[in-house]
DNA sequence: TCCTTAAACTAACACTTGTTAGTTTGTGTT
DNA sequence: AACACAAACTAACAAGTGTTAGTTTAAGGA
């Protein structure tokens, strides 16, 4: 494991503010205090506040996109893959717990990379929506309409970050169990 | 059905940018501009840009707690509760599409009106859990961390303010059966 | 016609915003 | 001792912030 860089913790203490206030709220001298500096000093590190607004979310929705398509070409059926779905969400949030929030709530502060962002966002739920339809066309999956499923099931997964955290004594793999008995089960044929 | 106040215009086009783009985000001069007037124009009408977040929150999360009092108290069975509990979200969220926006996402920007809004909130959840927990008493429900299932239906409730605008096509009354068919038959024993 | 009232306006305020420029400080290397 | 470099600093900027004060405008009732 490298060491963090100076450029990485701000990222990461930004991310940690603007889970709690949103990004418009949290000023570049809010962050410089929550570093112990001065908000000139940031600028040693980083281009602009756009620039961590684009580091926290854009690797973040590319993992998930990326993860979604393997997931979507992998020999399991639609059930497996929608477990492996919700085990992806777990694993993601837990790790990028704050990452999270701004993902949810402040993409659309993204300036120049808010397209790449929403094709990202969009070809995610595309591959979703095909395991769902192949998973009904082979029967493994309830006949409802496939958009509430996915609404149900994202909004369960999206909304993870602010559950997690308060969670600690909860087993991370129980809860994507849990969850899949909940979700899946439910539209289990 | 009175006409609208010039007052309750206000809140009611600062509800819908809110929804775009944050209650921090937006200025009392893109407001303004919104309205087609000046932003010193707007103070004939509220008081300050804090009273028209709270105008927006404050009698929708009132309006939340008790109806799920309402709810918890009547003679129906846990698994009717939960349908009815469905309704309200759907119905709530149809009538203030815009609002719930503000109460999912702009809360902490309460000030005055912050601990009064966590009150609220805690007394809804409270509600909710024990409309669980004798369902599972009575055999109706199953037996599933209570949390999971009640942070499942919520993420999803709460999320209904982003989908439903889109689904104009979709009837509402479909949209609630549609959403009891996937959240309660799979917590259902 | 005069008065009241709702609702707009202009002008300005004190403060905060993101950001830049130039400088200093401390640490490790030659 | 001299240098290089990362990373902090001070000072300042232009623009934007919520809000106030006082004024104008248009419509209706006395």
């Amino acid at each position: 494991m490298k060491p963090e860089t100076r450029k990485e913790e701000i990222i990461r203490v930004a991310a940690k503010l603007f889970k709690e206030k949103g990004f418009s709220a949290v000023t570049m001298r809010d962050l410089a205090t929550a570093m112990g500096i001065k908000a000139a000093s940031l600028y040693n590190h980083i281009n602009s506040k756009q620039e961590i607004l684009k580091e926290i979310i854009i690797s973040l929705a590319e993992d998930f996109t990326e993860s979604i398509k393997i997931i979507y070409n992998s020999k399991n059926n639609s059930l497996e893959k929608l477990s492996n779905i919700i085990e992806l969400h777990v694993s993601l949030t837990t790790k990028n717990t704050y990452h999270m929030a701004s993902l949810n709530n402040d993409w659309m502060h993204l300036e120049d990379q808010l397209e790449y962002y929403l094709k990202l966002r969009k070809d995610y739920e595309s591959y979703f929506l095909k395991i769902l339809n192949e998973g009904m066309d082979a029967s493994e999956i309830k006949n409802v309409n496939p958009q509430i499923i996915m609404f149900t099931m994202l909004s369960t997964l999206r909304s993870l970050y602010l559950w997690i955290p308060k969670k600690e004594d909860l087993n991370i793999d129980e809860l994507a169990n849990n969850l899949s008995v909940v979700l899946i089960q439910g539209i289990n044929k």
